[in-house]
DNA sequence: ATCCTAAGTTAGTGGCCAATCACTACCTAG
DNA sequence: CTAGGTAGTGATTGGCCACTAACTTAGGAT
């Protein structure tokens, strides 16, 4: 296999081991068994543990603008945002990991600047405004409803992450679209 | 110092720390620095560090709760979303870890749950069922206001995660009152 | 055949960290 | 004065983990 294509598949071995453990709380060694692949390796086809880290919320952060985009792509101004809302359900339901990786990339930025590491932030910052920015535009370019959307998005992430399950009772002021299962 | 003097002082120091550190880049020797004791006697005080993150977690739950009831209290309904709206505002003004452990808390609890460890997770829902619960009937027990309330709040937290300064466009969705600075 | 390059491995190192154990200093009640 | 409880410390340990260095193997071109 060719470096670039295992480089590819250690970004997604990564990005599901970092959406379970965290940064800290993810071995570079799980990683690289989920790859099938020794450890070290993985410091020949990234610098260190963070580029890896960093790749892996880049992909996640890209994938999903993507997904909304896709889910946009044809349709009528009125009818993006609910398409956009079940495209993100049915993401969550084929790929809860892409959305624990999404709520990871917070904290970890988070706890980047807190050590003075601004780099990463500005990293993940460029990424995140792609997908703002690609929201905005489906959306007709109304910030209102941009920032709704996301809002409405940030809470799904985290009550997925507080476990709550299908049919719980916080999930009623939801659309119909945009609930889980 | 009593121990539940020390107990509190803890949980305080702990809050600081694990907010930027999260659970597993915090080191139960940096909590101790901080209180101003040895790193073993948090271990008299508590039985493991698992628990001293739970306990700052609640601790952090509840008086975000206390600071949303505080806010709406004798209050005519149609004034408190607002009211809470800026006391949020200024609770991410005066004390921004509050909002950054309340993020470590739910990664912490999706990363339990991965492991099959139920107990943490559950006790983390109780105290943000009494969150939601106290938002809600503070705003008349409208479902859709109060699921609204918090997405704006979530997409907040996010956004001072990823470190966007006031006055970034990114702000602009929200109301006067709930933007930062 | 031979050389080169790219993909990959085994073995190891230094540092950190949760948790334990055995100990000390102080206070208070009888 | 002393016996016991309470607040607290120093030393240690066993395990994990990011990262390095040095070696190996396989394929393609000359």
């Amino acid at each position: 296999m060719s470096a670039e294509e295992r480089r590819e598949s250690v970004i997604r071995a990564a990005m599901s081991e970092f959406a379970h453990g965290g940064y800290n709380g993810t071995s570079t060694e799980a990683i690289a068994r989920r790859v099938g692949v020794s450890q070290p390796y993985l410091f020949r086809l990234f610098p260190n543990k963070q580029a890896i880290f960093l790749a892996a919320s880049q992909y996640c952060i890209a994938t999903t603008t993507e997904v909304f985009t896709e889910a946009a792509k044809g349709l009528p101004v009125e009818e993006r945002l609910g398409a956009m809302a079940t495209a993100y359900q049915k993401l969550i339901h084929d790929d809860p990991e892409r959305l624990l990786m999404q709520m990871q990339t917070y904290v970890a930025v988070a706890a980047a600047e807190a050590e003075g590491d601004r780099e990463f932030g500005e990293a993940v910052r460029r990424a995140w405004q792609e997908l703002w920015d690609a929201v905005h535009i489906e959306l007709g370019a109304d910030v209102d409803e941009t920032t709704q959307f996301l809002a409405y998005g940030m809470l799904v992430n985290t009550l997925v992450c507080l476990g709550y399950p299908a049919g719980h009772r916080n999930w009623e002021g939801f659309y119909e679209s945009a609930r889980p299962e």
